[in-house]
DNA sequence: GTGGACAGGTGGTCTGACCACGTACCAGCA
DNA sequence: TGCTGGTACGTGGTCAGACCACCTGTCCAC
């Protein structure tokens, strides 16, 4: 099936080439995720390259998150998750240090999580609900563990996400996630802080099982605003994002 | 400056310790937009490793964005731009071919948008009217030049965007942007399209100007509305990111 | 002062080797 | 029969050293 690479005309880099031409099998259903790509080895020989640019290539498709490399195993393709597309977003997010970067952060995160709201109680199915309930629980269940809280609260909101049925609500949402995720830690540090979190959440998800956007969204810009406040009180002192003096 | 690298404890692979320290001299601001590496060469001997793995770790920063590798010359620090976040984004979307991908991109620039409208009104400074009006005039002028056109149509939104005076929003709408940009091409071809839109557009920064955000947010919300239809016309029977029969 | 030859440095590619690890197979044991 | 353990093989990870094309700065001839 035409192995052999075209390398006269182009002048992009070789490995380059080959990145792209194994993302176009992809793209093209030619590969599907699970599907193992033949060894590095193999591949440049069948290329006409050496190993070196193949892994290189591989390399460059693994970054892009459409591979999963396994020492010893091989390589296959992935499924693409939001949060592949999310990092290099959150990444740009972490160089633009600038000193309203929290208040900015939750402007954003205010408006996303409103919308993700409504929509969620549009259109949330009885499976959403489920999801959403089972972070709940898991929150309730560690809700003296402030790392294990967060993961299941992160959780939560990324049910609600999804529950909208559009992937790039889930994929905003992580990219913003990291920083507030790193002022929720210390606030949950507070007495209380975790109880009240809870019963947000709680109050979010009867909303939207009630299919009531309004409210939901109300419910949401309540936490939404409440969470703000904490993290700001708990990051007073520390400069989010970056060492101080 | 602890240059030889803890190889000991991470079973991380070791190109992407290499990577992430690098990564994190360019967060902490120890190496700066425009630096140069050292060499590959240099780098090896530095950390102790072989020239692959220094090879590999800067494959990974250059897919992030982060570095530029120049040929016969070096590579340097790069400037991150929203464009680096929106190709991975891209690449999301296109594999996840669905039907709605058109509805799903402007049910986010639909949230985004509107949000910009109502805080630029609130915010924007005379100098922030002022690239807008600069833009509005520049779309004036290519009126029949449809790729010309939309590159001033999205100079606008971008410094509506900048008028928030939050980076985070440009980012975004920055992200997204290249999906609808290419449906707004075919729309424009369309006679009379571009005369509306420009219409749509005057209507927004006089709000602006007027500091009006309720209504600024109005006729952000009619023009973002029209431009989905126009672009599902348009799309009708060219599905946007992949060939069709 | 200008233009071109030249040298040195850079990334791109190749080769071939060794290592650690995962998997699958098969012999030996219970 | 069924489990266990070892072993051989294939995999990706790393290494060393080499050559190429290309860029840049230098320096000499004009």
């Amino acid at each position: 099936m035409g192995d052999k690479l075209d390398l006269c005309l182009s002048h992009d880099k070789l490995y380059k080439q080959v990145a792209d031409q194994i993302e176009g099998l992809v793209v093209g259903e030619s590969l599907c995720p699970g599907d193992r790509l033949p060894s590095e080895r193999q591949l440049a020989e069948q290329l006409g390259i050496s190993r070196t640019v193949v892994r290189e290539a591989i390399r460059l498709l693994s970054m892009r998150g459409l591979v999963e490399v396994k020492p010893g195993c091989g390589t296959y393709i992935r499924e693409l998750s939001p949060k592949d597309a999310a990092a290099p977003l959150a990444l740009l997010l972490k160089l633009r240090q600038c000193p309203d970067l929290l208040d900015h952060v939750y402007e954003v995160r205010h408006m996303v999580e409103l919308e993700v709201a409504g929509l969620a109680a549009e259109r949330a199915t009885n499976e959403d609900h489920a999801l959403m309930e089972v972070a709940i629980e898991e929150m309730a269940a560690h809700i003296d563990d402030p790392e294990e809280f967060i993961t299941h609260d992160l959780a939560f909101h990324s049910a609600l996400a999804a529950a909208t049925h559009n992937d790039l609500f889930g994929v905003l949402l992580n990219a913003i996630s990291s920083f507030w995720s790193e002022a929720a830690l210390l606030a949950y540090q507070v007495p209380g802080a975790a109880e009240d979190s809870l019963n947000y959440h709680r109050d979010i998800l009867r909303h939207v099982k009630a299919r009531d956007p309004e409210e939901a969204r109300r419910a949401m810009c309540e936490h939404v605003r409440y969470s703000q406040e904490q993290a700001q009180a708990a990051s007073a002192g520390t400069v989010i994002g970056q060492g101080e003096e």
